[in-house]
DNA sequence: CAGGGCATATGAACGATGTCAATATTGGAG
DNA sequence: CTCCAATATTGACATCGTTCATATGCCCTG
């Protein structure tokens, strides 16, 4: 078949166009009809694999999160889990590929992290990123590297942290420059 | 003059009214033809006050970060400045109006923080809420409450903290409930 | 191999939206 | 009183998300 009438994998074909238009113009900015027109498909297609144009932003949205898992994947991969220099080390590290993929991927940590995704989502408590986190700080304290008592409700407040400094890196209201420095300064905190 | 056929006070009208429905429905579903009609004006009247839709919108942010900037002071106005204990006070206080009014005002939060109204607006360096809270840390700093040596760059810090529990608040990643506790553990984190 | 059903795609259409150019209205300064 | 500049209107355009009726072709049944 040369150009079947029927595309055949549509689904997937729109959801690796719309995250290269999202990577390249924001979520905002993209359209559904251009994005069908981009596979030579008829805007109305799109509504055979997904309910809405939302819906399929949230597919798009899963990649953006399965992309920051394996950014911060790859860090714990790096790093050797044997000696307690290396549990600070995996830490900063997993911060750093965090504020790495709000820095890189600016649109997209925008769109998957923003209002359409995080509603009817699955609860961040069970995503990648987050349950690396908390083994990270479990990590640290059965090594007594954390400060006494400090270790209840952490994961909230590291992740937020780590987070809100993600958005303002996003939004420009920090220069990237600060990124490392803000790491530093988390880990000051909690390690003793 | 009855009904003139001039307004006279359009933008400020128009602010008013895009203030309550981005209030009320958020700032993705409020169209400018639907301010318009409110105020029973064309659509087009808003071209000679505003140069665009985001215009306009950052406008009502602007209203968004006065208000916060006034539950912060009215915080202050409310804690004594003079002892020990009021210092502390005055740094959770600061906190929990910070996260209070992206509880209660979770859509206007959005839009004073969304990119619309970050890019091309005052370096939030400068901003009300932001002189305050470094207010408020060079008093904890300069009571010896805070650990040794931490002070530099902690503006920083608190802020991303706050501002990322706001975010994650605002998106119901997190319940309301854990807003306190956070506070309180961020001020563990730094005070001795 | 024939034929029919079902998933998949098309096309035209609707209502809504942001924006602009041309035009009309008005209050107030000279 | 007259005229101007500010302000509003009208009408139009392109684009968007979405829906409905229709067309297409692949696979399965007989």
């Amino acid at each position: 078949m040369i150009r079947s009438y029927h595309h055949g994998a549509l689904a997937e074909a729109m959801v690796d166009q719309a995250l290269a238009s999202v990577r390249a113009q924001g979520a905002d900015h993209v359209s559904l009809r251009s994005i069908a027109q981009a596979l030579d498909v008829s805007p109305s297609a799109a509504y055979n694999h997904f309910a809405d144009k939302d819906d399929l932003l949230r597919s798009v949205g899963s990649c953006g999160l399965a992309a920051l898992d394996e950014r911060m994947a790859r860090v714990l991969a790096a790093h050797p889990a044997d000696t307690a220099d290396a549990a600070r080390s995996r830490f900063t590290g997993l911060g750093r590929a965090y504020l790495g993929f709000a820095i890189d991927e600016t649109h997209l940590f925008q769109l998957t992290f923003g209002p359409i995704c995080m509603a009817k989502q699955l609860p961040p408590g069970e995503s990648g990123p987050y349950i690396k986190l908390t083994a990270s700080l479990d990590d640290l304290d059965r090594r007594g590297l954390l400060k006494p008592g400090i270790r209840p409700g952490l994961d909230l407040t590291v992740w937020a942290a780590t987070h809100g400094m993600a958005t303002l890196l996003v939004e420009g209201a920090v220069p990237p420059e600060s990124a490392d420095g803000f790491i530093e300064s988390i880990a000051n905190l909690i390690t003793k």
